[in-house]
DNA sequence: GATAGGACTTCCAGCCACTGGAGGTGCAAG
DNA sequence: CTTGCACCTCCAGTGGCTGGAAGTCCTATC
């Protein structure tokens, strides 16, 4: 598959073609050639820069670090500790949103236990969601 | 505490003032009575509504589900098992979220021990981005 | 009563990373 | 040659806020 279609590279990376276009306008992607009829043809480097940017996305890495890693992709001698400073804060954040929502998890699971059906007056749930002082410090500025 | 002004409002409930107005301008908070100068002016009413709002949106709830729960709300002699329905749903999103980011968590890890420092040609951090075909087979989508 | 300066007002643009629709053109299969 | 999908550009919208500009009000201190 020597030139591709929009949709080709679409269905090989699962990249919508909005998607790519817009990877495009703001300058993830370089303009690939035309044909006549103006339709973009991508080649092998399209396919593999866009791959890239999906795994990296895939893995939670914001366009920023993915600027950056890029960058680093394209300087082979480089030294590769910046690379390992972007993967690493990108555990410690994921460490922190998989505490935050274990702790959510586990306020739902209390309210939803705590309710017997019945009616809204005397559900746990509404009761709980109601609760503001509870929500104020359950706030992570607060502790 | 009988009125309160926007700053009250968001000392109370950790709510910043922009938020607050846009709330109101969304509907989601009625418009507050006003001093003879402009400022508006809350009462206990707006507070218990902006705990409500603010709690669920900690738990994760978006703010279709939170429509939801204030109509719920404002009807206690409904039946709560919609309550419950949503609430539940929202568990199950969490789980779903919460095995992403671990699937994510090990993938990262995985990569950034598998890099033992040198140049970004031989980074198998860089590397494991670039692999395109795995982090296509990672799709959920995919399996 | 004057004044300083913070809190408040409205309006509007911007954030991130796309997504979708309208209205039109290209292209490949039958 | 026709059908009909894929593609093109342009632009507006998503969610849930956030921040800035430019102006007004309120309160504490002198």
């Amino acid at each position: 598959m020597r030139h591709m279609s929009i949709g080709d590279l679409s269905r090989l990376t699962g990249v919508k073609p909005t998607t790519i276009r817009w990877y495009e306008a703001e300058g993830w992607l370089p303009p690939p050639a035309r044909t006549e009829g103006g339709h973009r043809s991508y080649g092998e480097a399209h396919l593999r820069r866009l791959g890239f940017i999906r795994h990296s996305r895939e893995l939670g890495f914001s366009m920023a670090d993915i600027r950056a890693l890029l960058d680093l992709a394209d300087r082979p001698r480089d030294d590769c500790s910046a690379a390992h400073a972007i993967a690493t804060a990108q555990i410690v954040e994921i460490d922190a949103r998989l505490r935050r929502l274990q702790a959510l998890r586990s306020e739902l699971e209390r309210m939803t236990q705590g309710c017997e059906g019945g009616h809204v007056g005397e559900c746990r749930i509404i009761e709980t969601l109601a609760d503001f002082a509870h929500g104020h410090c359950a706030d992570p500025a607060h502790g």
